[in-house]
DNA sequence: GATGAATGAGCATTCATTCAT
DNA sequence: CATGAATGAATGCTCATTCAT
């Protein structure tokens, strides 16, 4: 926090702050937070590593601010509206754009989080941004339960809470680790909507039951 | 990898070596991997810097050493048996022990997951950690699907990893990272399982029961 | 040396070196030479940092101007007409009009000093401006002993070196570092001066003799 | 003060720190405090800039330690007996030696005058020691007040000063500066002493009454 | 086997000064 | 003339690792 976006106002001043942040970008993404050099950003943006602090206070303030933009872009990407009487659609929808962004942008996702392990306040950003979504997976849960169409018996909370894990889990794991493993985001989202819709088990299944 | 497990013969050897062990353990918890320093390790464990190089090749040694162990502790803790008659009920207790394993034990995941987020083959250990422990789930899936139990639509190696991404997070957020979410890993486990046996909609459309 | 005084023709030049001038000496005062930047100079004077430097030559030059300026008044406002047949009188008003002005820019004497030390042409600046006051005392003195006012013993030189040590320092500690002493300047000068006339001990005490 | 004195125990480190002592007082009196260099320093001792960190905290460090110690031998050089019958020997002995441990290390002084202007605890320092002085003075006029030998019109703190004064002072111009003015450490004290005993002005001098 | 002293690479940061606009 | 963006030299400091004793 504390950091304040940097607001100039002669043109060559944005062009100079814009071509910071791309090149803290690339920088970050190749050579992660802690081993990139304030020279190698500066270097990226044709400046003297001097001008570099004309802008920034410091190498985290740049980090912040390339990081709560891509959170901001991350947000308006999987933000979808909610249909009502098909609440599970809308939901399917906002996994699917989750995993499509993530895939598309696993690099910045692995800085993020390894940022957040190092940093506290990133952390604390990240998992807030996330939350963020969580919670609006909730409020649509709790307006489909309204509505007869959920299952009294679960808690808004914790079940957007599971949802919003295991897409991001799933993700880490299939684009940030390229693990062998499902990659299209229609079919892992698919999966995980069924999941949601059904449960794992079978409905004419015996003995499945809940086990005490 | 690369490091082989420090092998000492005399007794005196063998003390310093689980002397620097738990010292870097706490060390470690303490202040994290980065910011670590060699000589508290050390100095933890009563014995010079330079001692310490006689038993490690080096800070990154010691640290897969504490990492390594940390990991096995953990899988010996979740491990369960599979009842094939009930194969929820043995997700539903490795799932609660995983929680409770973390619980007890965040800062060491803490650690574990900072130090694989700037050490590539950490992460791979903990990834594969993992992914043996789905592995062990999905196995349990197939069984159950060949007894008929799941339905048949499901990827068990998916669902399997869908499962842990629930787990990790949930612990990660509840426990690691303070979140004010229920922490009770039997109220959870038994969300998580609910979830899995029926999914989280109705399935009659109407108030959708807990199945018991 | 080496610098000339700006003179500049158009009245808005004269007002930005003015303004220029009066900033420098804030910014000095406030933060001492070296934390000075020219950059809040040039702020202080409402003009850019590229402005500076139509004007002066660098931060020495307008430093050297501040205080060619500041030492000019204070010869002007310590310089005091000699009475020929009261000689006292002369340097009693000379020392009480110096402990006066010291004490009301103690913070641009406390700037002289300390540019001196770190600037040699600044010290010797300083140190002739001491001298220039010192030998007008000590013409003073010359005079009266011509007179057989003085004690013939006393190399006047060295007298009023002398005198001009015991102002400036207890000036300094007095005024400048603020320590818990006599701060009236007529009470100060007072005490100097019974100094001068009779010496600190007692005419017809005893045994008080310069010892050999 | 904040900076303990490095007490090292091994006689390795014991060389090390003499050493770097010994490098940091000719680094500080060739260069002066702002413009010496740490590496030149560790240089000066044939060790590396990294060990000097083992020693000490950073520049400042080292440098209180120089400045105290020569604060604390020239307190010691100074210090003399007090006799009483005959007060203005020692003090005329004191200021002698005064005189002559400036003239001999007029370097350091050049130091720790040039320090105390940026450090304001440093000048807290020199000044203390200053005052230390002038109290031992100011006891002796006391003492001598007592036994008549001192005109009583006199304070003795304020007079101690003066004392102190004209002594810093010439010797900073004379050693120091390196002005045109008689050196011979005799010499002065002697003028001191007698302007001390009798004042400038002529006794037996006609009008030379201190003027109102 | 220990000790702990020594090494030295590596990078962030400041600000006086210059110069393109 | 003024602006304010860009330059870039210069150095303090850390700590993993090595090595003399």
């Amino acid at each position: 926090m504390e950091y304040a976006d940097p607001v100039e106002k002669t043109p060559k001043a944005q062009r100079a702050v814009a071509a910071l942040l791309q090149s803290a970008r690339e920088v970050f993404e190749r050579r992660g937070y802690l081993d990139a050099r304030v020279s190698d950003i500066a270097e990226g943006a044709n400046l003297s590593s001097g001008a570099f602090y004309r802008y920034f206070t410091d190498k985290r303030h740049i980090m912040f601010n390339v990081l709560r933009q891509f959170i901001s872009e991350s947000n308006d990407y999987v933000r979808v509206r909610f249909t009502e009487d098909e609440p599970l659609r809308s939901i399917r929808l906002s996994t699917e754009r989750y995993l499509e962004f993530y895939a598309q942008h696993s690099n910045m996702h692995r800085l993020l989080l390894q940022v957040g392990k190092v940093d506290e306040e990133v952390e604390l950003l990240r998992v807030e941004a996330t939350e963020h979504w969580h919670s609006r997976i909730s409020r649509m849960l709790t307006r489909a339960r309204e509505l007869g169409l959920v299952d009294e018996a679960f808690d808004p909370d914790i079940a957007a809470t599971l949802l919003g894990a295991m897409c991001e889990t799933y993700a880490y794991l299939a684009y940030g680790m390229g693990r062998d493993m499902e990659k299209d985001p229609k079919v892992v989202a698919d999966h995980i909507t069924r999941l949601w819709e059904s449960g794992v088990f079978s409905r004419t299944g015996g003995k499945g039951e809940v086990a005490r």
